[in-house]
DNA sequence: CTGAAAGCGCTAACAG
DNA sequence: CTGTTAGCGCTTTCAG
C-alpha cells in the first residue's frame, strides 16, 4: 500500500505539500495539486489515518459498549448513536459484553490500547476502570461516579406512572415480573412502581429470576393476576407470547404493561402497552455530550433524565 | 498519556525491553520485568495500539458493514460476528449504510484509512470499491466478484421449498410480497418460488412496494389469498399485527411464510412459519473466513451457500 | 508557496 | 538478557 512519500515521490514534489494538498491546509498552487491529485489516483492511495491519529492524538473513534445485542433495545439505542456519530465524523467501535464484568474490562482496556477518543458505555458494571481510563466517558442508564456524564431515562417515574395506571384502575392482584438485581435501572423501576404503590397500602408480588427468553409456565402463574408490570418490553413480549398459547388473554384476563418502548412493541398481539422515551434521541444526545468533552468544552451538567410516559396501547384497556 | 519512553525512563531501562516486557517476546529478567511493572503501574500506562498497529501493519480491527440495525436480522448477525471477531482477537467496527450507496462509499473509505485488516459486508451495494480497496472483504447476501469470498443463505432453495409447501397444500390463490429489486437475496428467494411453481402452471401474485413499517392495507387485500409469501420475518411480523387488527385469521383465513428466522418470529402470534438457518452462524463463519485471508491463508473455496429449512410454526396449517 | 527535518509512540534488528 | 538505533506513515514548524 502506497505512502505519502511514495506520492511525493511520483508527483515530484516534497511530502509535507502533499500532506497539505490532503488535508486541504495552508497553500498548495493549483498545478502542483493536479499533480498530486495524479499520483494519488494512479498508485491507488488512501491516507493512513492511524498515523495521523498518533500525531493528531485524534482517532475519531468513539467506542461502543453495551451489554447485548439480541434485546432490540440496545440495537435501536446504536442507531441513534451511530447516526449522530456519523454526522460529527466520528467511527463506532462496538462491542457487547454478554452482561459479562470480565468482558467489559477487556473491551475497556481494548478501546484505550486503541485510542478512541471517547466511550459510550450502556448499563456499565465496571467502575474506576472508566473514572481512571484517562479518556471521556458518558455513561447511559447508570450512574457510575459524580464526575461522569449520565443518561438515563426517568426509571423511578417510570415506575410511577405505571403505578399511579395500576391506582386509577384500582388493581389488587398485582405482580412485576422483576429484572437483575444488579442492573440499577432494573430496580428503579421496580422502585418507583413498588413505592407509589405502598403509599396506598398495595401490595405487589414478585416474580424474580426470569429475565431472558424463559418464560414457561408464566401464563399458569398469571391467572392468579389481574396486573402484570413486566421488566421490559423484550421479555414482555415472551410473556405475550406465552399468554396467548397458554390460555390467558390480554387484556381481558390480565393486563399488561412492558418498559422501553422497542420498536416491536407497536407490533405484538395485542400491540404493547410500554413505558418508553425516545431511545434513538437518548443516543444522539450521549453522543453529542461525548464530542463536547472531546473538544474540551465539558458540559456543567452531568446527569441528563429522560422524561418518561405510559403509552397506551392494546395490552391494557384504556 | 504515559508513553513507552516515560515508562522506560521511570523504570531505569531501555525502550525496547518495556516493549519486550509489555508483549511478552523475548527475554526480561524477572526484576527488570518488575520494575516495569511498577511504572507502568505508576504511570497508569496504556500500550498505544494504534503506533503499534502502524508498525506491525495490522490493526486487529475489522469492519462491518451493514444496510441497517432496524431489521433485527442484522444484530443477530452481528452477534455472530462480534462473538467469534472477540475469540480470534479483532475488534468490530460497525457501520450501517442506511441502504444508501453514498454512505457505504463514505464507510468504505473511512475504514481503509483507519486500516481495518479486513471488512465483512452484508447486501453491499458497491463493488470496484471492495475489489480495489487492497484489504481483505468477505461479502454477506451477495456475490460481489467472483474473487470475493461470499456467504449466503441458499435463497434460490429458500424460495423453492416454500413454493413446495404451497404445492402440497394445493394452493392457488397466492400472493409474494416482494422485497427491494435492488436487493439481490431478495430478488433471488423470489425467484426461488416463482420458478417451481411456474413448472405446475401457478401463478403468484407481486404486492411490490412495501418493504418497511409501513403495512397499511394489506389486511384487507390479504382477504382475495390463501396464502402470502412475506420476503423478510420483519415485514412478515408486521403482516401478522395488521392482519390480527384488519380481521383476518392466520393461519384460519390465510397462512403466511416469512424469510430469515429472527428472533422474534418465535415470539410472535401465531409463531411465524419461516424460512431459516442460523444467522449467528453464518456470522462466525465469516469471520474465521475473513481471518484466514487475512492470514494469506487464502481459502480457496470462495463461494459458501447456507442450507436453509421450512421451520414450520403457527403460521402455517401443518 | 514549498521542502527538509524533527518527532508522534512503537517495534525489531543488531550489537553488546 | 538489554539498550541503541533505525524506521513505520504522517504532521508541522521553519527556513528558503
Amino acid at each position: 500500500m502506497a505512502n505519502i512519500r511514495d506520492v511525493a515521490k511520483k508527483a515530484g514534489v516534497g511530502i509535507a505539500t502533499v500532506s497539505r494538498y490532503i488535508n486541504s491546509k495552508g497553500y498548495v498552487s493549483k498545478s502542483v495539486g493536479e499533480k498530486i491529485q495524479l499520483a494519488i489516483d494512479e498508485l491507488n492511495y488512501t491516507p493512513n489515518g492511524l498515523a495521523r491519529a498518533i500525531f493528531t492524538k485524534s482517532s475519531n473513534m468513539i467506542g461502543l459498549i453495551i451489554p447485548s445485542l439480541a434485546n432490540p433495545f440496545y440495537p435501536e439505542l446504536a442507531i441513534g448513536i451511530e447516526n449522530r456519530a456519523k454526522e460529527l465524523g466520528y467511527r463506532i467501535i462496538l462491542s457487547n459484553t454478554e452482561f459479562l464484568k470480565q468482558s467489559e474490562l477487556d473491551i475497556i482496556d481494548s478501546m484505550c490500547r486503541h485510542r478512541v477518543d471517547g466511550i459510550i458505555v450502556a448499563n456499565a458494571s465496571c467502575v474506576k476502570e472508566y473514572i481512571n481510563c484517562g479518556i471521556p466517558v458518558v455513561s447511559l442508564e447508570k450512574q457510575i461516579s459524580p464526575d461522569i456524564i449520565h443518561l438515563s431515562s426517568d426509571y423511578y417515574k417510570g415506575g410511577r406512572i405505571v403505578a399511579d395506571y395500576v391506582l386509577e384502575k384500582k388493581f389488587k392482584r398485582i405482580l412485576h415480573i422483576k429484572g437483575p438485581d444488579n442492573i440499577e435501572s432494573a430496580a428503579n423501576r421496580f422502585l418507583g412502581f413498588k413505592d407509589r404503590l405502598s403509599k396506598f397500602n398495595i401490595s405487589v408480588d414478585i416474580h424474580e429470576g426470569m429475565y431472558g427468553e424463559d418464560v414457561e409456565g408464566i401464563a399458569e402463574k398469571l391467572k392468579a393476576y389481574e396486573f402484570v408490570f413486566v421488566w421490559n418490553d423484550d421479555l414482555a413480549i415472551s410473556v405475550l407470547n406465552e399468554c396467548y398459547y397458554g390460555g390467558v388473554n390480554i387484556p381481558k384476563d390480565i393486563e399488561i404493561i412492558g418498559y422501553d418502548d422497542i420498536f416491536y412493541s407497536r407490533k405484538t398481539i395485542p400491540t404493547l402497552t410500554t413505558v418508553g422515551q425516545s431511545i434513538a434521541a437518548m443516543g444522539e444526545k450521549a453522543v453529542d455530550l461525548l464530542s463536547e468533552q472531546i473538544q474540551n468544552k465539558a458540559p456543567i451538567e452531568k446527569e441528563y433524565l429522560f422524561d418518561v410516559k405510559l403509552i397506551h396501547r392494546n395490552s391494557t384497556n384504556v
